[in-house]
DNA sequence: TATTATGCTTGATATTTATCAATTACATGA
DNA sequence: TCATGTAATTGATAAATATCAAGCATAATA
């Protein structure tokens, strides 16, 4: 693996407070690949081999059961994917396939867990990840639980307006497809829940996404930091 | 606090392997309180001031959006709850009511924080116990997106079963009401799915559920390692 | 023992969401 | 440029789930 990729992984947090030999010694045994898009890199089921570092690129995290499937998240560059399979040295619970061309880093979990066990700046990054992840998916959950699909969808905007600067247009950065997934509904259910919406102020042009009333939307949303919040 | 309940504590994974005077300390700061039943423990944005340990009894940790309400977990003792705001010192997000008359070891969240900068194996047990829980949410995910809510009653009559031994009669451990909305289902709707079960060999009296045909609720229920797993 | 409160169940109906079948829009490559 | 495949939309219908309104148990209380 070339070693002009460290920096990038190094700013990670997970990484970037652990001494500088152990992150070597990580780094050492990782290696780079690149994959086209549609391509799934892990099947839930597996036993955890190697911590996934997406470098570029976008990869889909879903799930499957008796025929079905879901998408659960969106794993964006530069950022670790499976740390609590590694960890544990258990079975991935999500399977894992590329959204588009994306690099990939892969550090063999044992690695990961010999520093671990070692490093304790290492093991505290961990720590504030696993609590971060998790906080992160009981707010999923409550917005699955206690929101109807067109509440999810408009709460859905709203988060993705600000994490793009707020600006009043914006474009989506997933199919339809997936996002309907996402949110817990079919692509037709999606379709219909952007028509729902413009009533409040929302219309859509393809990917494009204009907030035409910021305020009736956020009306109808009522986003709440407990769910829709970044930094809680 | 009375020395005397040190012992059960102690015996909880996440704080068995950490240094003697590491644990009399946080037990220092520590104070025990005994809770009628249908108490409100904590509410959701409230700051993180205390990790709570249930001692006996049970809570339900539940959410509120929008006038609307929903379970998301039950905790049965002895263990701990809301680890995850106590180490980001960030407010909690979910709330907690007693489902019972019952005893809470409450720790001070700065203590914990800070014996969690000292103890290098407190810190690792901090990371098995956010790692294990983190994954349980991600199958409780998979639960709600994957399932109808007559397969999510069955594999929990199923799941519910193997953890009281696996016999054919075993009783419910908490209202219907409760259940249904842990279920993500209305109360109406949990007694018609009791009734959708039948064919399947589900019997229910009050509290008391039989499993009359364990293979043929198996074979509608599907149940799934990766959802239904208590190890994985 | 009667009485009241509470939780659970049932039936009727409404709403939400999914499915199925076409159709349209759009991008890709021959 | 046209052909072709894929995604997105639309309409019609079905299934799942929620709501509303009684009714029926059960257990606690007077």
């Amino acid at each position: 693996m070339p070693d002009s990729l460290h920096p990038e992984i190094r700013r990670l947090h997970l990484f970037s407070d652990m001494a500088e030999d152990r992150f070597a010694a990580i780094m050492r045994g990782a290696y780079v690949q690149n994959f086209p898009p549609q391509i799934e890199l892990i099947t839930e089921g597996d036993s955890s081999d190697f911590l996934h570092v997406l470098i570029s690129g976008a990869v889909d995290l879903f799930a499957r059961w008796n025929g079905r499937e879901s998408s659960l998240a969106t794993v964006r560059p530069v950022s670790t994917f499976i740390l609590a399979a590694t960890i544990r040295d258990q079975p991935y619970l999500m399977s894992a396939r590329t959204m588009e061309k994306s690099r990939v880093v892969l550090i063999p979990s044992q690695d990961v867990r010999s520093v671990f066990e070692e490093d304790v700046q290492f093991a505290r990054a961990i720590v504030a990840e696993l609590a971060q992840r998790y906080r992160s998916t009981i707010k999923l959950q409550k917005d699955l639980k206690l929101r109807s699909s067109l509440e999810r969808l408009a709460n859905y905007l709203l988060r993705h307006q600000k994490r793009g600067g707020g600006k009043t247009a914006f474009e989506l950065e997933t199919d339809k497809r997936r996002l309907a997934s996402y949110l817990g509904m079919t692509p037709e259910n999606l379709s219909r829940a952007f028509k729902g919406l413009q009533p409040y102020g929302v219309a859509v042009e393809g990917n494009r996404i204009t907030i035409t009333d910021q305020t009736d939307l956020e009306g109808f949303a009522k986003p709440d930091p407990l769910i829709d919040g970044d930094l809680t």
